[in-house]
DNA sequence: TCGATAGTAGAACGGTCAGTACAAATAAGG
DNA sequence: CCTTATTTGTACTGACCGTTCTACTATCGA
């Protein structure tokens, strides 16, 4: 065949992916990108067709290296070993928040890169874009599932709609905070401690 | 003097606010708001004297006549009329959810002009600006003041640290919905019912 | 009525944007 | 080594951006 890659393509993807958090879709340049991962336009365009494509390799590498490792805990680990036990649950609840407030708190003090990639993704052009509210739509769905999953094991004998509520509660705070991170480090974490107060909390409020 | 203006600057202004509502300030182009307001550059160069200065009149104007004017029945109204009933704060706070929860459901499903003018422009270039982030702060800033009377009236006998949980949750539920307002419309207002139920009930959760 | 003054119109500016064309460089297979 | 497929560097395109400039127009005070 012909010449080789140079390039390792999971590590400009993350590169790029960083950009992206950080100025958002629209307000990043083919320039910004070639900077950040120290590729020529021919390289980029050559490998991910457009910027368009890039930026949908960013968000998968994005859910994939950020969002769901730090969801896997609520969805129930490994099923049967303590799957049932409400404690365990309660517990990956708060673990969860904790995390959620520490790179709230940390992340970003850099490099800027505050916030959540899909949510920033919303504002301007590309909020107008049918694939991309899908996209973070279905990122909400995925959140609103793993907070259901884990609710459902801290509260076994809650009826449906209080599961669904407390995970729509969850999901909201988590939206919260990462939308006021960009904007008030101390409340989005503020934000944060709420969910962690509720989730100790064996009892669900109304 | 010299010739008169010929338009009115607060309709100019409300056509500009709508536009970047609609498409946050960076993907807002001069073509955008010259189509939107009738005018031409010159005139809104020499009104406004940059797009930014137009974006800051739009931002006031979006306080005054969207914002403030739903917070006003949360702040107390004719103060020592009903100003220690904890009914009204009641109300008062289910009403607002329930206006809220109005205006995402139908607001924008022509116009596009959904969630949050300012929440929407802390993405992009427009988020690193410093002023625009201050302005973002000072609008939840004075969410959480608004909550924090109204809940303060609510409960009359609820400690301050209680108060302040509870209106900082109204604040998360309510900057969740408008984020989600872009992307799902009825989970937004779903998010917002949780706010609405939460404020008829007379006893706060943990 | 007649400047002085403020508002408007439209073109033009330099700069940046995403995307492209094309040739040079490079590595694999034969 | 030599062909061939692929990657990469460079320069360019046409479009659009926010801003500015100049010429023109309308209005008010004197």
């Amino acid at each position: 065949m012909g010449r080789t890659q140079s390039f390792d393509t999971a590590t400009v993807v993350g590169a790029a992916r960083d950009v992206f958090w950080r100025l958002g879709y629209d307000a990043t340049s083919l320039g910004d990108l070639e900077r950040a991962t120290g590729l020529g336009r021919s390289s980029l365009y050559h490998a991910f067709g457009s910027k368009r494509g890039l930026f949908d390799a960013a968000v998968e590498n994005y859910l994939d290296e950020i969002v769901r490792p730090r969801l896997a805990g609520l969805t129930g680990g490994d099923a049967s070993a303590d799957g049932d036990d409400p404690a365990a649950a309660r517990a990956a609840l708060r673990s969860y928040f904790a995390e959620m407030s520490d790179a709230v708190a940390t992340l970003g003090h850099d490099d800027g890169r505050a916030g959540c990639l899909l949510l920033i993704s919303t504002a301007g052009q590309a909020g107008h874009d049918a694939m991309v509210r899908g996209a973070v739509d279905a990122y909400r769905a995925e959140l609103v599932a793993a907070f259901s999953a884990a609710v459902r094991r801290a509260l076994p004998g809650a009826a449906t709609d209080a599961v669904e509520r407390r995970a729509r509660l969850y999901t909201a705070l988590v939206v919260a905070a990462l939308t006021l991170a960009r904007v008030n480090r101390e409340e989005a974490v503020a934000t944060l401690r709420l969910a962690e107060d509720a989730a100790g909390a064996p009892v669900p409020g109304p």
